[in-house]
DNA sequence: AGCACGCCGACT
DNA sequence: GTCGGCGTGCTC
């Protein structure tokens, strides 16, 4: 008999897995690492399969090095999701591998250790040799400590010495201690009473439980869709499963991980996202693969985690563009959790104030159970919203009368204003008046923005950084200046217009770490802002009870621009930020300077009828045949010069013309919006068909095809496969 | 992606 | 005469 062939994904930018000799490859070993040799170097792959011949002359194949065995293999379910990323999203399953798994599991260290979980007790023989040992030892120190409190944990050890953990190995070894690991307490503290609507939607879901059932959960700010949350993981711990709560950044919601571990206070909480420590990262991924870990909270790349005894998925604002991943494999980790939920028949909940009108689709037309929240858990009422016509009204530093004599009276009854603003720095461009100069950036298309605070001009897009010229740079006159509003100019008028208030701006600029944000939240929690400033970062899940005034400048631009999902996402921040005023006891206002105040956008949203808006803007996408009637893949295309990049479309868009059969309609290839980004020059090409099947069979073909093509080198591609940005 | 092989310009 | 430019092609 023939040595056994392993099938490994390796990360390389090639469509196809590789091959090698495994002598002692067993049929458990499908979904482990391994380490083979690979080119001149050496790389660690996951086995996909385990085959008697392969396709290659037998002298081709090397050995790998090492199959390793120290810890479980990925289940079959995972490698069944990585292989169908790979084919939906037209990625190489060798990087879609590496992408979904944490970075640590991808070298050749030892691997984290995961959290201790066993508790130590005193044998006979620890209670017999206790009195010979010395009594000073640590030995002797922690066995009085265990025969005195019973059972106790590693952590609770390691606060009688801090070396304990060296010592236990040994007392194990003598037989002295021994170790048992309980199973985790999965039960929930109480909870509040829940709503009736509340109970409802629990009720549904629940009835779902061990079979495929997407729910579409819509329910405005502060109507405790949180709370549906918790009671559907209770009940997933009770009936022993696991539960995946994806959130769209961790950063911006660490009440929510509060909440889910006060809930949970025993159960295993594993949270997962970017900007964890590698090794933390890896164990949380063990943990989770071991079964030990009871609910994963995670951003988009938590979707890959793998849980063998999932129960249930919940996607927390679910509309949320930071669920779709913009470079590398461009997936959206709400549709691969739909996906996930089907393979492994279980419910599915996705939770929004303004959901995607993709699902919000799907809601209608019957594939999702639409499940509403309509009453508002812990305040009375909606804030009112209202358009402040700037037609009529003359502007003081970009802000109406109404506006300004609003923020005097939250200043008089000491409550708090917010002005959003979604434009950071001092200034959009920086503008000789003389001779037309402005700030351009010269890798992007894109101006240099003026940050005045650092006294610098900034691009937004490849983050260039200039100093602020004296004088023109063309013309030399010294009379140049700051065009337009951002925050920081924002800032500065409001200061002078109300000196006594306390005035804080909350944007990137001055929010950069963790800590200068969190210390930003709590400053506004301990009321020591009066008007806050600031851009969409303050949209987002926080709660800021003696917030009562929402001020809205600069909103329009939305309305009519190119790109057809503008409005979705102008609807959804401005009903998030609208939703931080007037929480507690305090109403709250909502101001929006507008030119056009009977636009049906601004009217839905001061109806707060997300259903309106919904409505009208698909009837809009489907007359003019947008998402989600059709359905779209990008080519996108960047080289030094626009032509090579058009060309190179051009060609792909003739070879996709003689594969699309009727099914798939190609566009002309066309320079990007931002058609220069940091000395690239870029162009796209949409693919488009009313049914998907139809546009993934072209896709598969289609790719095939660019890949023979052969670009050149200096130029790089990629397919977007249901893109969000245009 | 790396990394080597491979054919044409300015240098000790 | 060589050192090295990055174009092309391969990795089981």
């Amino acid at each position: 008999m023939n040595s056994p062939i392993v099938r490994v994904a390796l990360d390389v930018p090639v469509p196809r897995t590789f091959d090698y000799l495994a002598p002692d490859a067993i049929a458990a070993d499908v979904g482990r690492r391994v380490c083979v040799p690979f080119a001149r170097g050496e790389k660690i792959g996951v086995v996909v399969d385990i085959v008697a011949t392969s396709e290659l002359p037998p002298g081709k194949l090397k050995a790998v090095r090492a199959i390793l065995r120290d810890a479980p293999p990925l289940p079959a379910d995972w490698l069944a999701l990585a292989e169908f990323c790979s084919r939906y999203y037209q990625h190489p399953l060798g990087e879609v591998v590496a992408l979904a798994l944490p970075p640590a599991l991808r070298r050749r260290n030892a691997l984290p250790r995961l959290p201790e979980r066993e508790t130590f007790f005193i044998t006979e023989a620890g209670r017999d040799a206790l009195p010979r040992l010395a009594q000073r030892s640590i030995a002797a120190r922690l066995l009085a400590t265990l025969e005195l409190n019973g059972g106790l944990t590693r952590r609770e050890l390691r606060a009688v010495s801090a070396s304990a953990a060296k010592q236990l190995p040994a007392l194990l070894e003598k037989g002295w201690l021994r170790a048992t690991v309980e199973a985790p307490d999965r039960r929930a503290a109480p909870g509040p009473e829940l709503l009736p609507e509340q109970a409802a939607a629990v009720e549904q879901v629940t009835q779902a439980y061990g079979r495929f059932a997407p729910f579409l959960l819509h329910g405005v700010t502060g109507s405790g869709k949180t709370e549906v949350y918790l009671r559907l993981i209770e009940q997933t711990l009770a009936c022993g499963g696991q539960a995946l709560l994806l959130v769209p950044e961790i950063a911006l919601t660490p009440q929510l991980e509060a909440r889910v571990s006060n809930r949970f206070p025993a159960a295993r909480l594993v949270s997962l996202h970017s900007s964890l420590a590698e090794g933390a990262r890896a164990a949380g991924f063990l943990e989770a693969l071991g079964g030990e870990a009871d609910i994963v909270l995670g951003t988009r790349l938590a979707v890959f985690t793998p849980l063998p005894r999932l129960g249930l998925i919940v996607v927390d604002e679910e509309h949320d563009p930071s669920f779709k991943q913009q470079e590398g494999m461009r997936y959206s980790a709400r549709d691969v959790a739909v996906w996930r939920a089907k393979q492994r028949e279980v419910p599915i909940v996705l939770g929004s104030a303004t959901p995607s009108l993709e699902s919000w689709a799907a809601a209608q037309a019957g594939r999702y159970t639409l499940l509403e929240l309509t009453t508002r858990a812990v305040a009375e009422s909606m804030p009112a919203v209202r358009c402040v016509d700037t037609r009529r009204e003359k502007l003081q530093d970009g802000m109406s009368e109404h506006l300004l004599r609003a923020i005097a009276a939250r200043l008089e009854r000491k409550e708090q204003s917010l002005i959003f603003l979604n434009r950071r720095g001092y200034a959009p461009v920086l503008a000789c008046p003389a001779c037309g100069w402005v700030s351009r950036c010269p890798g992007c298309a894109a101006n240099l923005v003026v940050h005045l605070a650092d006294k610098r001009l900034r691009c937004h897009h490849c983050g260039r950084e200039e100093h602020i010229p004296v004088a023109c740079p063309t013309c030399g006159n010294q009379d140049i200046q700051p065009f337009g509003r951002g925050t920081q100019r924002l800032e500065e008028a409001l200061a002078s217009r109300f000196p006594q208030a306390r005035i804080l701006r909350v944007d990137r600029d001055n929010t950069k770490s963790q800590s200068r944000w969190h210390g930003v939240l709590e400053a506004i929690h301990k009321g020591e802002a009066d008007i806050l400033v600031g851009t969409q970062m303050l949209a987002k899940g926080h709660d800021f009870p003696n917030l009562t005034l929402v001020g809205v400048l600069n909103a329009d631009a939305a309305l009519f621009a190119a790109d057809f999902r503008a409005p979705e996402r102008l609807f959804s921040q401005l009903m998030q930020v609208g939703g931080r005023s007037g929480r507690a006891a305090l109403p709250g206002e909502v101001l929006i300077q507008t030119q056009y105040p009977d636009h049906p956008l601004y009217r839905a949203l001061a109806a707060h009828d997300y259903a309106a808006f919904a409505a009208e803007q698909l009837a809009e996408r489907g007359r003019a045949g947008f998402p989600p009637v059709t359905h779209q893949a990008m080519l996108r295309a960047e080289a030094a010069e626009l032509k090579q990049a058009l060309a190179f479309l051009k060609t792909a868009g003739e070879i996709g013309a003689g594969l699309a059969q009727g099914k798939v309609a190609l566009y002309d290839a066309v320079p990007m919006r931002l058609h220069r980004l940091a000395h690239l020059e870029r162009a796209q090409l949409l693919a488009e068909s009313g049914s998907r099947p139809a546009l993934q069979a072209f896709l598969a073909q289609w790719l095939a095809a660019i890949r023979e093509l052969k670009a050149p080198k200096a130029l790089r591609w990629h397919i977007d496969v249901d893109p969000l940005e245009f």
